[in-house]
RNA sequence: CGGGGUAUAGCGCAGCCCGGUAGCGCAUCUGCUUUGGGAGCAGAGGGUCGCAGGUUCGAAUCCUGCUGCCCCGACCA
Protein backbone atom coordinates (compact mmCIF):
# COMPACT_ATOMS: atom_id res chain seq x y z
CA UNK A 1 0.00 0.00 0.00
CA UNK A 2 1.58 3.51 -0.67
CA UNK A 3 0.88 5.88 2.52
CA UNK A 4 -0.18 8.62 -0.59
CA UNK A 5 -2.92 6.20 -1.91
CA UNK A 6 -3.85 5.60 1.82
CA UNK A 7 -6.29 6.77 4.61
CA UNK A 8 -4.24 6.94 7.27
CA UNK A 9 -5.36 9.83 9.84
CA UNK A 10 -2.24 10.30 11.91
CA UNK A 11 -2.69 13.32 15.03
CA UNK A 12 0.31 15.08 16.67
CA UNK A 13 -1.50 15.83 19.71
CA UNK A 14 -3.25 13.48 22.08
CA UNK A 15 -6.96 13.84 21.59
CA UNK A 16 -7.63 14.80 25.79
CA UNK A 17 -10.16 12.68 26.01
CA UNK A 18 -7.93 9.14 25.61
CA UNK A 19 -6.57 8.26 29.12
CA UNK A 20 -5.07 5.09 28.83
CA UNK A 21 -1.67 4.72 26.23
CA UNK A 22 -3.67 2.03 23.92
CA UNK A 23 -6.39 4.16 23.36
CA UNK A 24 -4.31 7.43 22.87
CA UNK A 25 -2.23 5.53 20.51
CA UNK A 26 -5.13 4.10 18.33
CA UNK A 27 -6.46 7.39 18.24
CA UNK A 28 -2.99 8.74 17.10
CA UNK A 29 -2.32 6.49 15.06
CA UNK A 30 -5.32 6.49 13.02
CA UNK A 31 -6.88 3.15 13.68
CA UNK A 32 -9.98 4.48 15.66
CA UNK A 33 -12.85 7.38 15.68
CA UNK A 34 -15.27 7.86 18.57
CA UNK A 35 -18.76 8.16 17.77
CA UNK A 36 -20.87 8.00 20.64
CA UNK A 37 -19.78 6.75 24.25
CA UNK A 38 -17.71 3.28 24.06
CA UNK A 39 -19.12 3.17 20.05
CA UNK A 40 -16.48 2.91 17.78
CA UNK A 41 -15.46 3.57 13.99
CA UNK A 42 -12.86 1.06 12.97
CA UNK A 43 -10.06 3.34 10.48
CA UNK A 44 -8.43 0.85 8.27
CA UNK A 45 -5.32 0.47 10.30
CA UNK A 46 -7.42 -0.39 13.15
CA UNK A 47 -9.55 -3.19 11.01
CA UNK A 48 -6.47 -4.30 9.23
CA UNK A 49 -5.40 -5.12 13.23
CA UNK A 50 -8.43 -6.34 13.96
CA UNK A 51 -8.52 -9.12 11.12
CA UNK A 52 -5.23 -10.53 11.58
CA UNK A 53 -6.76 -11.06 15.14
CA UNK A 54 -9.53 -12.70 14.07
CA UNK A 55 -7.74 -14.84 11.72
CA UNK A 56 -5.52 -16.23 14.30
CA UNK A 57 -8.47 -16.89 16.63
CA UNK A 58 -10.56 -18.58 13.47
CA UNK A 59 -7.45 -20.89 12.77
CA UNK A 60 -7.37 -21.75 16.42
CA UNK A 61 -10.83 -22.66 16.83
CA UNK A 62 -10.98 -24.77 13.84
CA UNK A 63 -8.00 -26.48 14.62
CA UNK A 64 -9.88 -27.30 17.93
CA UNK A 65 -12.94 -28.73 16.27
CA UNK A 66 -15.60 -25.54 16.63
CA UNK A 67 -17.07 -24.74 13.23
CA UNK A 68 -18.00 -21.01 12.48
CA UNK A 69 -21.39 -19.62 11.34
CA UNK A 70 -22.78 -16.56 11.44
CA UNK A 71 -25.65 -15.02 13.67
CA UNK A 72 -27.67 -11.99 13.38
CA UNK A 73 -26.87 -9.04 15.80
CA UNK A 74 -30.83 -8.23 16.50
CA UNK A 75 -32.46 -10.97 18.46
CA UNK A 76 -36.05 -11.42 19.30
CA UNK A 77 -36.74 -10.85 23.21
CA UNK A 78 -39.08 -13.60 22.69
CA UNK A 79 -36.44 -15.90 22.53
CA UNK A 80 -34.54 -14.41 25.71
CA UNK A 81 -38.01 -14.98 27.44
CA UNK A 82 -37.59 -18.95 27.33
CA UNK A 83 -34.11 -18.93 29.30
CA UNK A 84 -35.72 -16.17 31.68
CA UNK A 85 -32.75 -13.90 30.85
CA UNK A 86 -34.89 -11.24 29.11
CA UNK A 87 -35.75 -9.45 32.58
CA UNK A 88 -32.75 -10.69 34.51
CA UNK A 89 -30.38 -8.62 32.06
CA UNK A 90 -31.50 -5.39 33.11
CA UNK A 91 -30.58 -2.27 31.58
CA UNK A 92 -27.26 -3.36 30.11
CA UNK A 93 -29.46 -5.47 27.39
CA UNK A 94 -30.42 -2.38 24.44
CA UNK A 95 -34.09 -3.01 23.89
CA UNK A 96 -35.64 -2.13 20.55
CA UNK A 97 -39.09 -2.44 19.01
CA UNK A 98 -39.58 -2.88 15.37
CA UNK A 99 -42.01 -0.98 13.20
CA UNK A 100 -44.67 -3.76 14.36
CA UNK A 101 -44.21 -2.74 17.97
CA UNK A 102 -42.35 -6.21 17.80
CA UNK A 103 -40.01 -6.19 21.21
CA UNK A 104 -36.22 -6.88 19.70
CA UNK A 105 -33.02 -6.16 21.07
CA UNK A 106 -29.21 -5.88 20.25
CA UNK A 107 -27.23 -9.19 21.12
CA UNK A 108 -25.28 -8.82 24.34
CA UNK A 109 -24.29 -12.87 23.74
CA UNK A 110 -25.94 -15.77 21.76
CA UNK A 111 -27.16 -18.59 24.19
CA UNK A 112 -30.51 -18.46 23.26
CA UNK A 113 -29.92 -17.98 19.89
CA UNK A 114 -27.87 -20.99 19.35
CA UNK A 115 -29.66 -22.98 21.41
CA UNK A 116 -32.79 -22.39 19.59
CA UNK A 117 -30.69 -23.11 16.17
CA UNK A 118 -29.01 -26.49 18.02
CA UNK A 119 -32.83 -27.82 18.51
CA UNK A 120 -34.36 -27.21 15.73
CA UNK A 121 -32.23 -29.84 13.87
CA UNK A 122 -30.45 -31.98 16.43
CA UNK A 123 -32.38 -35.10 17.77
CA UNK A 124 -29.35 -37.87 18.21
CA UNK A 125 -26.59 -37.81 20.79
CA UNK A 126 -24.77 -39.03 17.24
CA UNK A 127 -24.30 -35.55 16.03
CA UNK A 128 -22.59 -34.70 19.49
CA UNK A 129 -20.18 -33.08 19.97
CA UNK A 130 -21.09 -30.19 18.59
CA UNK A 131 -19.51 -26.98 18.66
CA UNK A 132 -20.67 -23.52 16.82
CA UNK A 133 -19.10 -20.39 16.99
CA UNK A 134 -19.14 -16.88 15.22
CA UNK A 135 -17.34 -13.58 15.14
CA UNK A 136 -19.99 -10.81 15.44
CA UNK A 137 -20.83 -7.53 17.06
CA UNK A 138 -22.11 -7.25 20.51
CA UNK A 139 -23.63 -4.12 22.45
CA UNK A 140 -23.84 -4.29 26.18
CA UNK A 141 -24.90 -0.90 27.24
CA UNK A 142 -22.20 -0.35 29.63
CA UNK A 143 -22.80 1.95 32.36
CA UNK A 144 -19.63 4.19 32.01
CA UNK A 145 -17.81 2.81 28.94
CA UNK A 146 -14.46 3.72 29.24
CA UNK A 147 -10.65 3.21 28.46
CA UNK A 148 -11.81 3.13 24.46
CA UNK A 149 -12.31 -0.49 23.06
CA UNK A 150 -10.75 -1.89 26.36
CA UNK A 151 -14.61 -0.91 27.45
CA UNK A 152 -16.68 -0.03 24.94
CA UNK A 153 -20.54 -0.58 24.20
CA UNK A 154 -20.23 -2.06 21.06
CA UNK A 155 -17.62 -4.75 21.28
CA UNK A 156 -16.60 -7.71 18.60
CA UNK A 157 -16.87 -10.95 20.72
CA UNK A 158 -15.91 -14.40 19.41
CA UNK A 159 -18.31 -16.41 20.80
CA UNK A 160 -18.73 -20.40 21.06
CA UNK A 161 -21.30 -22.94 22.15
CA UNK A 162 -20.55 -26.36 22.58
CA UNK A 163 -22.77 -29.05 22.89
CA UNK A 164 -22.45 -32.51 24.71
CA UNK A 165 -24.81 -35.49 25.70
CA UNK A 166 -23.03 -35.51 29.56
CA UNK A 167 -20.87 -33.56 31.45
CA UNK A 168 -17.73 -35.79 31.12
CA UNK A 169 -17.57 -35.50 27.29
CA UNK A 170 -18.89 -31.54 28.02
CA UNK A 171 -15.29 -31.41 30.01
CA UNK A 172 -13.54 -32.47 27.14
CA UNK A 173 -15.28 -29.85 24.99
CA UNK A 174 -14.11 -27.43 27.65
CA UNK A 175 -11.08 -28.90 27.51
CA UNK A 176 -10.58 -28.20 23.87
CA UNK A 177 -11.17 -24.54 23.89
CA UNK A 178 -9.30 -23.69 26.98
CA UNK A 179 -6.26 -25.75 25.00
CA UNK A 180 -7.21 -23.54 22.03
CA UNK A 181 -7.37 -20.17 24.24
CA UNK A 182 -3.75 -20.84 25.41
CA UNK A 183 -2.63 -21.57 21.39
CA UNK A 184 -4.66 -18.53 20.58
CA UNK A 185 -3.27 -15.66 23.28
CA UNK A 186 0.51 -17.17 22.89
CA UNK A 187 0.74 -17.02 18.92
CA UNK A 188 -0.29 -13.07 19.26
CA UNK A 189 2.39 -12.70 21.30
CA UNK A 190 0.61 -12.61 24.74
CA UNK A 191 0.81 -14.65 27.74
CA UNK A 192 -2.56 -15.82 28.94
CA UNK A 193 -2.86 -17.36 32.53
CA UNK A 194 -6.04 -18.98 32.93
CA UNK A 195 -7.30 -17.76 36.21
CA UNK A 196 -11.02 -19.58 38.06
CA UNK A 197 -13.71 -17.14 37.84
CA UNK A 198 -16.88 -16.20 38.93
CA UNK A 199 -19.53 -17.33 36.60
CA UNK A 200 -21.90 -14.27 36.70
CA UNK A 201 -25.06 -13.82 35.02
CA UNK A 202 -24.50 -16.58 32.47
CA UNK A 203 -24.25 -18.86 35.12
CA UNK A 204 -22.86 -22.13 35.29
CA UNK A 205 -20.64 -25.06 37.76
CA UNK A 206 -16.71 -24.32 35.70
CA UNK A 207 -15.38 -21.45 34.50
CA UNK A 208 -12.22 -19.78 33.57
CA UNK A 209 -11.13 -15.93 32.92
CA UNK A 210 -7.66 -15.76 30.39
CA UNK A 211 -6.03 -12.65 31.90
CA UNK A 212 -2.69 -11.09 30.21
CA UNK A 213 -0.40 -9.61 32.55
CA UNK A 214 -0.09 -5.63 31.89
CA UNK A 215 0.63 -2.78 34.34
CA UNK A 216 -2.32 -1.16 33.27
CA UNK A 217 -4.88 -3.97 33.15
CA UNK A 218 -8.20 -3.30 35.12
CA UNK A 219 -8.54 -6.02 37.34
CA UNK A 220 -5.86 -7.33 40.30
CA UNK A 221 -4.61 -10.73 39.88
CA UNK A 222 -2.51 -13.11 41.33
CA UNK A 223 -1.13 -16.03 40.08
CA UNK A 224 1.78 -19.00 41.19
CA UNK A 225 5.26 -17.73 39.07
CA UNK A 226 5.53 -20.87 37.84
CA UNK A 227 2.91 -19.65 34.73
CA UNK A 228 5.22 -17.80 33.22
CA UNK A 229 7.20 -20.45 32.11
CA UNK A 230 4.70 -22.81 31.54
CA UNK A 231 4.89 -24.31 27.80
CA UNK A 232 2.08 -23.35 24.75
CA UNK A 233 0.27 -26.80 23.80
CA UNK A 234 1.65 -27.57 20.64
CA UNK A 235 -0.09 -27.28 17.42
CA UNK A 236 -0.30 -31.13 16.66
CA UNK A 237 -1.80 -31.75 20.14
CA UNK A 238 -4.78 -34.25 19.04
CA UNK A 239 -7.82 -32.28 20.31
CA UNK A 240 -10.25 -35.14 20.23
CA UNK A 241 -8.34 -37.09 22.70
CA UNK A 242 -10.05 -36.07 25.93
CA UNK A 243 -6.71 -37.21 27.94
CA UNK A 244 -4.32 -34.88 26.13
CA UNK A 245 -6.45 -31.58 26.31
CA UNK A 246 -7.61 -32.82 30.04
CA UNK A 247 -3.87 -33.09 30.44
CA UNK A 248 -3.39 -29.12 29.53
CA UNK A 249 -6.36 -28.27 31.93
CA UNK A 250 -4.78 -30.03 34.39
CA UNK A 251 -1.60 -28.53 34.55
CA UNK A 252 -2.53 -24.98 33.97
CA UNK A 253 -4.88 -25.36 36.83
CA UNK A 254 -2.34 -26.85 39.18
CA UNK A 255 -1.02 -23.97 40.73
CA UNK A 256 -2.71 -20.57 42.43
CA UNK A 257 -4.28 -18.08 40.37
CA UNK A 258 -7.23 -16.24 41.15
CA UNK A 259 -8.61 -12.68 40.35
CA UNK A 260 -9.28 -10.38 43.02
CA UNK A 261 -13.09 -11.69 42.85
CA UNK A 262 -12.11 -15.32 43.73
CA UNK A 263 -8.65 -14.45 45.79
CA UNK A 264 -7.86 -16.36 48.44
CA UNK A 265 -5.67 -14.65 50.53
CA UNK A 266 -4.83 -17.50 53.03
CA UNK A 267 -3.95 -19.78 50.00
CA UNK A 268 -1.90 -17.42 47.69
CA UNK A 269 -0.36 -16.36 51.24
CA UNK A 270 0.66 -20.17 51.53
CA UNK A 271 3.05 -20.15 48.71
CA UNK A 272 6.64 -19.21 49.00
CA UNK A 273 7.08 -15.29 48.14
CA UNK A 274 9.43 -16.12 45.70
CA UNK A 275 6.80 -17.79 44.14
CA UNK A 276 3.96 -15.07 44.33
CA UNK A 277 3.37 -13.13 41.54
CA UNK A 278 0.67 -10.26 42.45
CA UNK A 279 0.37 -7.73 39.23
CA UNK A 280 -2.62 -6.44 36.63
CA UNK A 281 -4.15 -8.65 34.43
CA UNK A 282 -6.80 -7.49 31.46
CA UNK A 283 -9.39 -10.32 30.70
CA UNK A 284 -9.28 -11.51 27.10
CA UNK A 285 -11.16 -14.65 27.23
CA UNK A 286 -13.35 -16.11 29.59
CA UNK A 287 -15.20 -20.23 29.17
CA UNK A 288 -17.80 -21.38 30.77
CA UNK A 289 -19.49 -25.09 31.38
CA UNK A 290 -23.11 -24.13 32.54
CA UNK A 291 -24.92 -27.76 32.35
CA UNK A 292 -28.09 -27.83 31.50
CA UNK A 293 -28.63 -24.06 32.86
CA UNK A 294 -30.24 -23.26 28.95
CA UNK A 295 -30.99 -26.51 27.55
CA UNK A 296 -33.33 -27.53 30.40
CA UNK A 297 -35.66 -24.72 30.12
CA UNK A 298 -35.19 -24.18 26.21
CA UNK A 299 -35.90 -28.20 25.36
CA UNK A 300 -32.63 -28.45 24.00
CA UNK A 301 -33.07 -32.80 24.20
CA UNK A 302 -31.86 -35.31 22.47
CA UNK A 303 -32.15 -39.02 22.21
CA UNK A 304 -29.42 -41.15 24.27
CA UNK A 305 -28.36 -44.47 23.26
CA UNK A 306 -30.93 -45.38 25.84
CA UNK A 307 -33.91 -43.91 24.07
CA UNK A 308 -34.86 -41.36 26.63
CA UNK A 309 -34.69 -37.95 26.01
CA UNK A 310 -32.02 -36.09 27.86
CA UNK A 311 -30.76 -31.68 28.13
CA UNK A 312 -27.17 -31.13 26.34
CA UNK A 313 -24.53 -30.34 28.36
CA UNK A 314 -23.31 -26.64 27.20
CA UNK A 315 -20.57 -24.24 27.26
CA UNK A 316 -19.69 -21.11 26.05
CA UNK A 317 -16.22 -19.66 25.17
CA UNK A 318 -15.64 -15.97 24.77
CA UNK A 319 -13.09 -13.93 23.48
CA UNK A 320 -12.57 -10.51 22.33
CA UNK A 321 -11.02 -9.61 19.65
CA UNK A 322 -11.80 -5.69 19.65
CA UNK A 323 -10.43 -5.71 23.20
CA UNK A 324 -7.56 -7.73 22.55
CA UNK A 325 -6.20 -4.99 19.97
CA UNK A 326 -6.25 -2.72 23.10
CA UNK A 327 -4.60 -5.60 25.36
CA UNK A 328 -1.91 -6.13 22.86
CA UNK A 329 -1.00 -2.21 22.47
CA UNK A 330 -0.99 -1.99 26.62
CA UNK A 331 1.88 -4.62 26.20
CA UNK A 332 3.71 -4.28 23.43
CA UNK A 333 4.27 -0.31 23.25
CA UNK A 334 7.17 2.78 23.82
CA UNK A 335 7.26 6.34 24.48
CA UNK A 336 7.59 6.46 20.71
CA UNK A 337 4.35 4.58 19.89
CA UNK A 338 3.01 1.32 19.13
CA UNK A 339 5.68 -2.11 18.18
CA UNK A 340 3.12 -4.44 17.21
CA UNK A 341 4.00 -8.34 17.44
CA UNK A 342 4.60 -9.59 13.98
CA UNK A 343 1.42 -11.95 13.78
CA UNK A 344 -0.58 -9.23 14.40
CA UNK A 345 1.07 -5.93 12.70
CA UNK A 346 -0.90 -4.34 10.09
CA UNK A 347 1.60 -4.34 8.05
CA UNK A 348 4.91 -6.76 8.01
CA UNK A 349 7.55 -3.62 6.68
CA UNK A 350 7.15 0.45 6.47
CA UNK A 351 9.12 1.47 3.52
CA UNK A 352 10.19 5.33 4.23
CA UNK A 353 11.78 7.08 1.19
CA UNK A 354 13.52 9.84 2.25
CA UNK A 355 13.32 11.96 -0.65
CA UNK A 356 10.28 11.70 -2.52
CA UNK A 357 11.07 13.17 -6.35
CA UNK A 358 14.84 12.03 -6.28
CA UNK A 359 15.10 9.69 -9.01
CA UNK A 360 17.52 7.36 -7.72
CA UNK A 361 15.69 7.18 -4.21
CA UNK A 362 12.52 6.96 -5.84
CA UNK A 363 13.62 4.05 -8.20
CA UNK A 364 14.70 2.12 -5.84
CA UNK A 365 11.84 2.24 -3.39
CA UNK A 366 9.23 1.64 -6.06
CA UNK A 367 11.31 -1.50 -7.31
CA UNK A 368 11.85 -2.99 -3.50
CA UNK A 369 7.96 -1.97 -2.60
CA UNK A 370 7.21 -4.33 -5.78
CA UNK A 371 9.52 -7.21 -5.29
CA UNK A 372 8.43 -7.72 -1.61
CA UNK A 373 4.37 -7.12 -2.37
CA UNK A 374 5.04 -9.95 -4.82
CA UNK A 375 6.83 -11.94 -2.56
CA UNK A 376 3.95 -12.03 -0.42
CA UNK A 377 5.11 -9.25 1.88
CA UNK A 378 2.56 -6.28 3.37
CA UNK A 379 4.30 -3.06 2.80
CA UNK A 380 3.10 0.47 3.81
CA UNK A 381 5.18 2.56 1.13
CA UNK A 382 5.52 6.32 2.81
CA UNK A 383 6.30 7.87 -0.91
CA UNK A 384 4.50 11.12 0.49
CA UNK A 385 6.24 14.47 -0.05
CA UNK A 386 7.44 14.50 3.54
CA UNK A 387 10.45 15.56 5.41
CA UNK A 388 12.66 12.02 7.10
CA UNK A 389 11.47 12.78 10.49
CA UNK A 390 7.82 13.41 10.02
CA UNK A 391 7.77 9.96 8.70
CA UNK A 392 10.22 8.20 11.16
CA UNK A 393 7.88 9.43 13.94
CA UNK A 394 5.02 8.59 11.81
CA UNK A 395 6.63 4.66 11.53
CA UNK A 396 7.42 4.62 15.21
CA UNK A 397 3.80 5.67 15.96
CA UNK A 398 1.98 2.97 13.76
CA UNK A 399 4.64 0.56 15.29
CA UNK A 400 5.20 -2.41 11.61
CA UNK A 401 7.64 -4.87 13.13
CA UNK A 402 10.59 -3.43 10.45
CA UNK A 403 11.14 -0.13 8.94
CA UNK A 404 13.42 0.07 5.42
CA UNK A 405 14.77 3.53 5.22
CA UNK A 406 15.74 4.36 1.95
CA UNK A 407 17.65 7.88 0.99
CA UNK A 408 19.80 9.25 -0.96
CA UNK A 409 22.91 9.01 1.39
CA UNK A 410 23.39 5.84 2.01
CA UNK A 411 22.08 4.91 -1.86
CA UNK A 412 25.09 6.60 -3.21
CA UNK A 413 27.17 3.78 -1.89
CA UNK A 414 24.04 1.45 -2.90
CA UNK A 415 23.08 0.79 0.60
CA UNK A 416 19.58 1.16 2.59
CA UNK A 417 19.08 0.74 6.08
CA UNK A 418 16.63 -1.77 7.94
CA UNK A 419 15.64 -1.25 11.64
CA UNK A 420 14.13 -3.56 14.15
CA UNK A 421 10.88 -1.35 15.52
CA UNK A 422 11.39 -3.78 19.31
CA UNK A 423 14.72 -3.43 19.30
CA UNK A 424 15.84 -0.31 17.73
CA UNK A 425 18.96 -2.22 16.07
CA UNK A 426 20.02 -1.05 12.29
CA UNK A 427 21.12 -2.97 9.87
CA UNK A 428 23.25 -1.05 6.81
CA UNK A 429 22.32 -3.48 3.66
CA UNK A 430 22.21 -3.72 -0.02
CA UNK A 431 18.58 -3.46 -1.80
CA UNK A 432 19.27 -7.06 -2.82
CA UNK A 433 19.98 -8.11 0.69
CA UNK A 434 17.20 -6.52 2.39
CA UNK A 435 14.68 -8.15 -0.28
CA UNK A 436 16.19 -12.15 0.72
CA UNK A 437 15.87 -11.23 4.68
CA UNK A 438 12.15 -10.03 4.46
CA UNK A 439 10.76 -12.58 1.68
CA UNK A 440 12.62 -15.40 3.83
CA UNK A 441 11.17 -14.20 6.74
CA UNK A 442 7.79 -13.38 4.99
CA UNK A 443 8.32 -10.07 6.67
CA UNK A 444 7.94 -10.91 10.21
C1' C B 1 -26.68 4.74 39.01
C1' G B 2 -24.36 8.41 42.73
C1' G B 3 -20.41 12.35 42.76
C1' G B 4 -17.26 15.90 39.98
C1' G B 5 -15.81 18.33 35.56
C1' U B 6 -16.16 20.11 30.63
C1' A B 7 -18.29 21.94 25.75
C1' U B 8 -14.96 28.14 21.52
C1' A B 9 -11.78 26.10 13.78
C1' G B 10 -9.77 19.13 12.22
C1' C B 11 -6.58 18.63 17.18
C1' G B 12 -4.79 21.19 21.73
C1' C B 13 -6.14 25.66 24.13
C1' A B 14 -6.91 31.29 25.52
C1' G B 15 -10.93 34.80 25.82
C1' C B 16 -15.87 34.53 30.13
C1' C B 17 -14.73 37.04 36.42
C1' C B 18 -15.41 42.94 34.40
C1' G B 19 -21.08 42.12 27.94
C1' G B 20 -19.24 45.77 22.55
C1' U B 21 -19.65 40.95 17.55
C1' A B 22 -13.52 35.76 18.39
C1' G B 23 -7.88 34.70 19.02
C1' C B 24 -3.13 31.50 19.64
C1' G B 25 -0.24 26.93 18.49
C1' C B 26 -0.41 22.64 15.49
C1' A B 27 -2.85 20.84 11.12
C1' U B 28 -4.82 22.38 5.97
C1' C B 29 -4.13 25.30 1.07
C1' U B 30 -0.58 28.55 -2.26
C1' G B 31 4.48 30.17 -3.32
C1' C B 32 9.76 30.13 -2.48
C1' U B 33 13.77 27.94 0.16
C1' U B 34 14.71 23.26 2.50
C1' U B 35 15.26 17.45 2.93
C1' G B 36 18.63 11.22 7.61
C1' G B 37 14.50 12.21 13.65
C1' G B 38 7.76 15.88 13.55
C1' A B 39 11.77 22.51 8.73
C1' G B 40 11.88 28.20 7.65
C1' C B 41 9.74 32.56 5.49
C1' A B 42 5.53 34.96 3.13
C1' G B 43 0.44 34.65 2.22
C1' A B 44 -4.64 32.27 2.47
C1' G B 45 -8.93 29.52 3.93
C1' G B 46 -11.70 27.53 7.96
C1' G B 47 -15.91 28.95 13.78
C1' U B 48 -24.58 29.97 13.57
C1' C B 49 -18.62 29.97 20.46
C1' G B 50 -23.05 22.28 22.23
C1' C B 51 -28.70 23.24 21.89
C1' A B 52 -33.12 26.04 23.43
C1' G B 53 -35.06 29.98 26.01
C1' G B 54 -34.33 34.57 28.91
C1' U B 55 -31.96 39.50 30.48
C1' U B 56 -29.88 43.62 27.50
C1' C B 57 -29.46 48.70 22.61
C1' G B 58 -25.91 44.61 22.28
C1' A B 59 -24.36 37.81 24.82
C1' A B 60 -18.82 33.18 23.66
C1' U B 61 -19.21 36.22 28.21
C1' C B 62 -24.85 37.09 32.74
C1' C B 63 -29.49 33.79 34.09
C1' U B 64 -32.65 29.17 33.35
C1' G B 65 -33.41 24.47 31.19
C1' C B 66 -31.64 20.53 28.15
C1' U B 67 -27.97 17.50 25.69
C1' G B 68 -23.19 15.47 24.53
C1' C B 69 -18.52 14.04 26.23
C1' C B 70 -14.77 13.04 30.11
C1' C B 71 -13.13 11.67 35.09
C1' C B 72 -13.85 9.12 40.25
C1' G B 73 -16.70 5.22 42.60
C1' A B 74 -20.37 0.66 42.56
C1' C B 75 -21.09 -3.23 37.93
C1' C B 76 -18.93 -5.95 33.29
C1' A B 77 -16.29 -10.04 27.02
Amino acid sequence: MRLSNYFLPILRETPKEAEIVSHRLMLRAGMLRQESAGIYAWLPLGLRVLNKINAIVREEQNRAGAIEMLMPTIQSADLWRESNRYDDYGKEMLRIKDRHEREMLFGPTNEEMVTEIFRAYVRSYKDLPLNLYHIQWKFRDEVRPRFGVMRSREFLMKDAYSFDLDQASAEHSYARMFTAYLRTFARMGLKAIPMRADTGPIGGKLSHEFIILASTGESEVFCHKDFLDFDVPPADIDFNDAKAVGGVVDKWTSRYAATSDMHDASAFGALSSDDQVSARGIEVGHIFYFGTKYSEPMRAVVNGPDGKETPVHMGSYGIGPSRLVAALIEANHDDAGIIWPAAVAPFHVGLANLKVGDAATDAACVDLYAKLTNAGVEVLYDDRDERPGAKFATLDLIGLPTQVIVGPKGLAEGKIEMKDRRTGARETLSPDEVFNKLASSGGA
